[in-house]
DNA sequence: ACCTGAACACCGTTCAAGT
DNA sequence: ACCTGAACACCGTTCAAGT
């Protein structure tokens, strides 16, 4: 058997991975680099050797997180190739249970807990490759007269808007059990964008 | 001159006037009650006496946000009293200036920092009522022909979800500069209302 | 190159004690 | 009733030292 080296072959996707786990199962509130490493097994410091501080790790996890995201919509749009118009519906499906799995995730993909995302190229070039891809979507759309003309990056963040802050309202508990009981969010999520919809 | 009682005649209002103030020069990551204590030059437990806990100061935080929030939206409408479709457009400026006058002071509010937020009856209160005023000028909006015939509620959280998105994707960076150099944040924010709008 | 342990400056929170 | 100061358990981060 091999010997044990130090302690681990890769102990920085150890990290991410324990960072994930505690992040899903305590929240933003309790991920903390400490319990990390010892979660990981590994002493309070040892992270500094793959993550220049917690923010560093932050931003590998919401660059995870965008990973997953962004691969969802593919998803959708290659199951729909030929119909811009499920691509925009079964893409905001794919949005919409990615929030709802992963709330805490996407609380750190979205909620300003990441800093200073400029500094991480990594998460900038997933974040604009997703926004990327609902500009296609928009596109594709516009030109089949789901959408209104207009510029397509601006209807994209209209679109994305839309989807995110029902999203966001909803993961914050700003909408009233009074509307929650009557419909789910997948149902309200697609009202609002239907709106949008010709 | 009335003497120095214990230290404050109104500690309670100090503290949440120190809060504010943190919140606004250092973030959200830089509010500390221990910061908050020595900005109202008393000491580290001294909040204690006030507040159960810093979720506590938090809450009453995001509270003032949410009592300016709605005093912002009252105005709209009161302003534009006989114009339904001025109500709503005029209601979305003014939330799209509230939040990038007070951006802090919005993550607080929307951000999930405020984990138990059923634990505060005077935030639920005036969040409920903020949403109410919504609900209003939505049902004025659709007697008028502005938007589509739909329940209310659902109708409204649509409606500020549109706001609330877009606001939110530009405040964490999500909308690129290529988008921001040529419109800025309320036409954005309009033309996504128009979207809706019939 | 990768990890440990002690150290430092900071937190949130509690509690006995003071006025 | 309102505030202080010491105390405790926890952080993030740094750094000399070990293999």
């Amino acid at each position: 058997m091999a010997p044990k080296k130090y302690h681990h072959g890769d102990l920085k996707n150890a990290l991410i991975k324990a960072g994930i786990k505690i992040l899903s199962k305590e929240g933003i509130g309790g991920l903390t680099l400490r319990k990390v490493a010892r979660l990981a097994g590994v002493s309070h410091s040892a992270p500094y050797a793959h993550f220049a501080d917690k923010q560093a790790l932050i931003a590998t996890i919401s660059t995870e997180g965008f990973k997953r995201l962004h691969a969802a919509l593919d998803s959708a749009v290659e199951a729909n190739a030929d119909d811009p118009k499920r691509q925009l519906t079964e893409g905001a499906r794919a949005y919409v249970q990615f929030a709802m799995n992963n709330a805490d995730a996407f609380q750190i993909m979205f909620s300003g807990v990441l800093e200073k995302e400029r500094d991480y190229p990594s998460f900038v070039e997933i974040s604009h490759k997703t926004f990327e891809r609902v500009v296609d979507i928009v596109r594709a759309c516009q030109e089949a007269g789901v959408l209104r003309p207009a510029p397509p990056e601006i209807m994209a963040v209209a679109v994305w808007g839309q989807l995110h802050g029902v999203v966001s309202l909803v993961l914050e508990g700003q909408v009233s059990g009074k509307v929650l009981d009557h419909c789910d969010i997948q149902e309200i999520a697609h009202f609002a964008l239907g709106q949008m919809m010709s």
